[in-house]
DNA sequence: CGACAGCATTGATTCAGATCAATGTGAGGC
DNA sequence: GCCTCACATTGATCTGAATCAATGCTGTCG
């Protein structure tokens, strides 16, 4: 795909409808592509917080804690905004899951940029809000759930956000590998191994080949999640 | 303190230097105030996220999963800016550490006035990403670390957010009980105080009285928290 | 099309932190 | 000043998930 099309893809995705020519311009004239294959990681290192916008593919958020530990921040899909802080106590880089194509800019441009037009600033924070949110139900996730639940809450939340429904269920082609998995959810690859076993023979999933998990009991997982009980 | 000085205190923190007036007034005219006791949970079940700003004293956001199980997300101190989400997988309440005065406003409401002052949605986003940055540290200690790693990530924590430097350290206190620090470090009270246990013999740290921390030795809490070296 | 390399599963054992169970202690009330 | 009680510490035991160790699959490349 070529820089424009990308470039459109961020445009549509990102900024207003009715946002000035002007404004778009600028992005553009700020804008950087990055093509990435799987497992490189573009950004390590950058001195910049920066701002990535997944135009194609999927990429996964790292942290680097000490003695190699690695604990996966987040996930991101098609079309999502990432923003990789380049300074904290721990180092964050940000690596392809399958090959990508990546819009990005240094974060202090982007927000400058951004500032020229409230709708956009607006969105951005309810962006954040939605990481936020989201980051915070990991939290719950890692801090007080059974690897079950971990398992079961993971599953659901990749059925809501790259999951298609078929006639028997919600299949999910996973990008990310067991590792990847148990980076995520704070488990070695074995827990999260016989975690799926034990889902597969209580037939609430199916997993047809390494990637693919065909969800067949929604109300089950659910269940298995350690959610709160929602009012009927 | 009245309404008026509480409210002066939220502008001066919140609003922008050079804000309008006809916009200030606005603010105070939505703006609610509420006054906590230690323990009271004035947001528990507010059908509206809220936008919430601790105008005195200190509190935790608290996270409930199924059987009774919390998770503290995250603790607000003086001045601190909190978004309390109304529905989720799991529910969120906000609850006073100590007496509080508070003053708060649906968000909905609260970002529409902001929408028309684009450098206070921008101080927003600033800081909805430095949330999202402490959530996401947080998710790396819950993910890859030790009971004693996530110890002294949290003192080294609280030094620097509420912490004073004295001639012979940096002193703290904690305006949270032990079981507040389990629950936010997804661990147990006794694994809790056995790690200050610990830090107390290895003369990092004095506890004179429950609520005081006087740390000692900073670089060695440093070394016990697991971040990843930094560059000298 | 077959072999091999990397990923995933399964099984045995260990261990950090939870749980269960007393015992100590310091801040507020009288 | 002393009592009290909730909070904190300490100790003994248990357990869920980690670690260690094979073995099994699968997609890919010659």
């Amino acid at each position: 795909m070529t820089f424009p099309d990308l470039f459109e893809r961020f445009a549509t995705g990102v900024l207003p409808l009715d946002i000035s020519d002007a404004i778009h311009l600028k992005f553009q004239s700020v804008a950087r592509y990055a093509s990435a294959r799987e497992g490189d990681a573009p950004f390590q290192g950058a001195g910049l917080d920066q701002i990535i916008f997944v135009a194609r593919g999927s990429t996964k958020l790292v942290a680097q804690a000490s003695q190699g530990r690695e604990q996966i921040v987040a996930f991101n899909f098609d079309g999502d905004l990432v923003s990789v802080p380049a300074k904290a106590a721990h180092s964050y880089s940000l690596i392809a899951l399958e090959d990508c194509e990546l819009i990005y800019f240094p974060a202090n441009e982007f927000f400058q940029l951004a500032g020229e037009e409230t709708v956009l600033v607006y969105d951005m924070l309810e962006r954040a809000l939605k990481a936020l949110a989201r980051c915070r139900e990991k939290t719950i996730a890692l801090g007080r759930k059974t690897a079950g639940e971990r398992i079961a809450g993971f599953i659901l939340s990749m059925a809501d956000r790259i999951g298609t429904k078929t006639h028997d269920g919600i299949a999910i082609v996973l990008p990310m590998s067991r590792r990847d998995i148990a980076d995520s959810l704070g488990l070695t690859i074995e827990t999260v191994s016989r975690q799926l076993t034990e889902l597969r023979s209580a037939n609430v999933i199916e997993t047809p080949g390494r990637s693919q998990v065909l969800l067949r009991d929604v109300a089950a997982l659910k269940s298995r999640a350690g959610h709160i009980q929602e009012a009927a």
